[in-house]
DNA sequence: ACCTGAACACCGTTCAAGT
DNA sequence: ACCTGAACACCGTTCAAGT
């Protein structure tokens, strides 16, 4: 109400320079469509990596395109649909070539490097992904397929291979959700009570500092070879 | 604005039964304090609990305890003041004891199952605390310090405790997440060209229907178990 | 079919006024 | 110090009107 009375107030010049804004389109229908899912959904993402979620609502969209809010309705059913797109859209750039020419192991390995960085470039898309359902024909789909498949071929049990790929993929998203946050999220303050943990806080800090690694990409590594090997145990194990 | 006509269109008869709003209190101080710090982030609890992250704003809290919205300011800075004290009183209730008397590996077992067991009955504040920074003085840093302490005790280098240690917390809150959704997430469409996953998704169904496991805990005791023992393995390699 | 313009029903937050 | 009442600056979404 406000923002349209504002905008309604000052309609004069205009000003070129980098406003995003006023739609200098006359009503009615366009002669050519400005706008599509694809477009709508690639916006999404890029403005999630330049503000975060937050800054990636509809409203910011449509400015964004330069639009108004209510044009985007003609192409998704709202912002649900948009969130799911974008998801869509970060996921399907997972590669899993590993799987053809590597050890089952050893492509898992590779599988969770790449898909963990798929989402850490894209910080804040990665509390959302967890949450929202993934849509049962889309390209998420077929990356799980060539998982469970090379599994499978690999002498996997079959009813145990989901179980397998789960458990690493909710470590992957942990892990992803660890790098969005800052490094001293939990940095100690000095006067802490909490002495053990100060001073591994400062030891894990040179001992980092040395290799210039982040700390979130240490513990991923770490993790990830534990499960791995803790994995191959289980697994050959039962054979 | 609406909201507040239409409460003052219906001043009548403060109908009792299950009506949260319309405060009839008179303005200025009250003789005793409605409201406190505490209050309000145990009823910030409450109302994620019955109806998800989103049923938890500032204006539905204030309505719950029968209060104006800008009351809540006199006790808590804001929105994120409430979440990160939700946030606390959540994981306040996670016990430690296993570490008073179990090897560190079983240790550590346990407190990942409480753990995740905590974020696990609140489904809905998982995607928050993991991206909302703990305060350093909080009960939080106490947590860890206890863990620390007793994987250093036991032979641990310092140095490389917190790394594993939030390794483990990734996949803790990773499986959270995942155990938030719904069983069939991915549940692919019959007429999915993702075949081998069709199949192995039908195979786990059967397996974890005859145990009455839900798959989310499947994945957890799965992953729990292949990455303690992946950390036991390095840690008893390393001595 | 696909856009604008206007409105509806919400948010979080600020602040003066009252006790 | 701690509440109400009113307002400000936002949201997502709907819908009639225009081409």
């Amino acid at each position: 109400m406000t923002t349209i009375e504002q905008s309604a107030e000052a309609p004069a010049v205009s000003a070129g320079s980098d406003a995003f804004d006023a739609p200098k389109r006359r009503v009615g229908r366009p002669r050519k469509n400005v706008l599509s899912r694809q477009l709508i959904i690639e916006t999404g993402l890029t403005l999630i990596d330049e503000h975060g979620v937050e800054g990636a609502g509809m409203r910011s969209v449509a400015k964004r395109l330069g639009v108004r809010p209510s044009a985007l309705y003609n192409h998704v059913s709202g912002q649900a649909e948009l969130i799911a797109g974008v998801r869509e859209l970060v996921s399907d750039r997972i590669p899993t070539e590993a799987f053809d020419h590597l050890p089952w192991d050893e492509a898992l390995t590779e599988w969770a490097k790449v898909y963990r960085r798929a989402f850490v470039a894209h910080p804040s898309t990665i509390a959302l992904l967890a949450v929202v359902p993934i849509e049962g024909a889309g390209a998420t789909t077929l990356m799980y397929d060539r998982v469970v498949d090379a599994l499978v071929r690999a002498g996997w049990d079959t009813s145990k291979v989901l179980v397998a790929i789960v458990a690493l993929e909710s470590f992957i998203l942990g892990s992803a959700l660890d790098a969005a946050a800052p490094d001293d999220m939990m940095k100690p303050s000095d006067d802490s009570a909490a002495v053990a943990f100060a001073e591994a806080y400062r030891a894990r800090e040179s001992a980092l500092g040395a290799r210039e690694t982040r700390p979130a990409d240490a513990s991923f590594e770490l993790g990830l070879r534990a499960m791995v090997a803790g994995l191959k145990a289980e697994f050959d194990a039962s054979r």
